[in-house]
DNA sequence: TAAAAAAGTTAGCTATGACTAACAAATTAA
DNA sequence: TTAATTTGTTAGTCATAGCTAACTTTTTTA
C-alpha cells in the first residue's frame, strides 16, 4: 500500500544509501555499520551520510539511535534487494547479449539500476531466462526478491595447499576485474594455493596448468568455495 | 575535442531542454521558437526555462539574442539528435524484445534515454541489427547522427476523398496511441477520407474494411504518406 | 498610434544533496 | 581513569533546477 506509492517517490540518492547498507550489513554480514563507514563506502562526507540517514529514517527505511549503529527495515532491505536485482540482470544483459566484458559492465549497471519500470526489468528477466548468477559471479534475487546469500569465503581466507574453485569476485574496480581475466582466472576456475609469503602474504596460486603470485589485496576480492 | 568532454558533464535537464528544443525547431520544423513555447512544452515555467537557456548558451549549444528567438548550434543539435536516437532505439528494443506495447514505451524510453554510454547504445543497436524506424513510425539516426526528416504530413492536412498511408504517430499521449490501436489502426494502413465536416473538421475515415469518425485532435497527430 | 495582450526577464524563494569547519560523544589507549 | 583518537553531529555554504510574483519589452489590435 503505502509500499508502492513511496517506491516512486524515492531519489537516486536515496537507493545508493539503501543499497551501500545492505551490501555492508547484510551481503558482507558486517554487525555494526556506522555513519562514517557508510560514507567512506560511498565515498562522500560524513556529514552528506549523516543528513540522508535521517531523511531515510523518517521515511522508515532505517532505524539507528543518535550515535548508535544503523540498521534497515524491511522497507529498507526491500528496496535495496530489488535494486540489486536490476544491476545483476543487467550486468547479464550486457555481458550476455550487448558483448560488454565484466570489466564494463558496473559502471553503466549502476546507472540502468535506478530506472523506475518493473515491467522492465521483470520482462528483461524472462528474456534472459531468469539467469541466477551475474557474470561477477554473484546471485541474482528472483522477482520475490529471494537469493541465496552465499557465505563469501575469500582466497585469503584458505592455507598452504587449499584446493578451491572461484566462486565470484568482487565487482567495485574496473583494474581488478581486467587483471582476473589477463592472468587467465574465470568463474569456477580450480585454484591451488601452492604457498603463502608471511612476510606480505603473498599468494603463489597454480589454476590450469599455470601459475601466479597475487597480493593479499588481490586475494581479499577473490570470492571461493574450498573443496573438500 | 570539446565535444567528448562535455557530454560527460551536461546534466539530464540539459539534455531534455535541447531535445525538446531540436523537435520544435527542426521535426516539428517550427520557424520561430519561443522561451514560452518552450515552456509550455516542456510543461515548466517561463523563468525555468529563461535560466536553462542563460546556461546553454554559455555553454554554446544555443544561440539567441535577448529577447529574440531560439536556435541550436550544431553541438547543441548533435546532442539532440543522439538523444532521439536513444529514445527510439530504447522503444524499439522494448516493443521488440520486452513485450511491451506502442503506448507504454514512451515513459520507460523517457529514462533509458539519459544513460551515458556510447558503448550501450551502439551495441543495442547492432543487436537489433540497425532498425530505422522506431514502434510509431518514427526514424532513427544512425551512430552518425544521419536519419531521414520526413516531412510530417497529418492525416488532418488531407481532403475528402484523399488516400493514405499512416507513417507514424505522435508518442506523446498514452491515451492517444491506446485509441489508435483499439479501434485497428497499425502502422502502415491505409486510410481513405470518406467525409469532414466542417463544423467541428472531424473526419470519417476508412480503412481495414472499417470506418470511423474522428477528432480534428486526432487527425492532428497521425502522419501520413498520401498516395497519389 | 496608443492601449492591451503576449512574451520574455529578473528577483527572490524552495528542495535536494553535496561540501567544510567546528563541535560533541564514544571508544581506545596510555 | 584520564587523555587521545575515532566517530558522529550540527551549522552554514554551494550548485542545480524548479517555482511565483513583479516587471520590461515586444507584438498585436482596436
Amino acid at each position: 500500500m503505502t509500499n508502492k506509492l513511496n517506491l516512486n517517490n524515492i531519489t537516486k540518492s536515496e537507493e545508493d544509501y539503501l543499497k551501500a547498507l545492505f551490501q555492508l550489513l547484510i551481503e558482507d554480514d558486517i554487525s555494526k555499520v556506522g555513519n562514517n563507514q557508510l560514507a567512506e563506502y560511498l565515498k562522500v562526507s560524513p556529514a552528506s551520510t549523516n543528513s540522508m540517514i535521517k531523511k531515510l529514517k523518517s521515511k522508515q527505511y532505517v532505524i539507528s539511535e543518535k550515535y548508535g549503529k544503523l540498521e534497515l527495515t524491511e522497507e529498507g532491505k526491500w528496496i535495496a534487494v530489488r535494486l540489486i536485482r536490476k544491476h545483476r540482470l543487467w550486468e547479464t544483459f550486457l555481458c550476455n547479449y550487448l558483448n560488454f566484458t565484466w570489466d564494463e559492465v558496473h559502471e553503466v549497471a549502476e546507472q540502468l539500476e535506478h530506472i523506475k519500470s518493473q515491467k522492465l526489468i521483470n520482462e528483461l528477466d524472462r528474456f534472459m531466462d531468469y539467469p541466477t548468477r551475474d557474470p561477477h559471479g554473484e546471485m541474482i534475487p528472483n522477482a520475490d526478491g529471494e537469493y541465496a546469500l552465499l557465505p563469501k569465503v575469500t582466497l585469503s581466507s584458505l592455507q598452504e595447499g587449499d584446493v578451491c574453485q572461484l566462486v565470484s569476485v568482487n565487482d567495485g574496480s574496473v583494474n581488478f576485474l581486467r587483471y582476473v581475466s589477463e592472468i587467465g582466472l574465470a568463474l569456477s576456475s580450480e585454484i591451488k594455493i601452492i604457498e603463502i609469503r608471511e612476510f606480505d602474504k603473498s599468494m603463489k596460486i597454480a589454476f590450469n596448468e599455470a601459475q601466479e603470485t597475487v597480493t593479499r589485496k588481490f586475494a581479499d576480492n577473490v570470492f571461493v568455495k574450498p573443496i573438500t
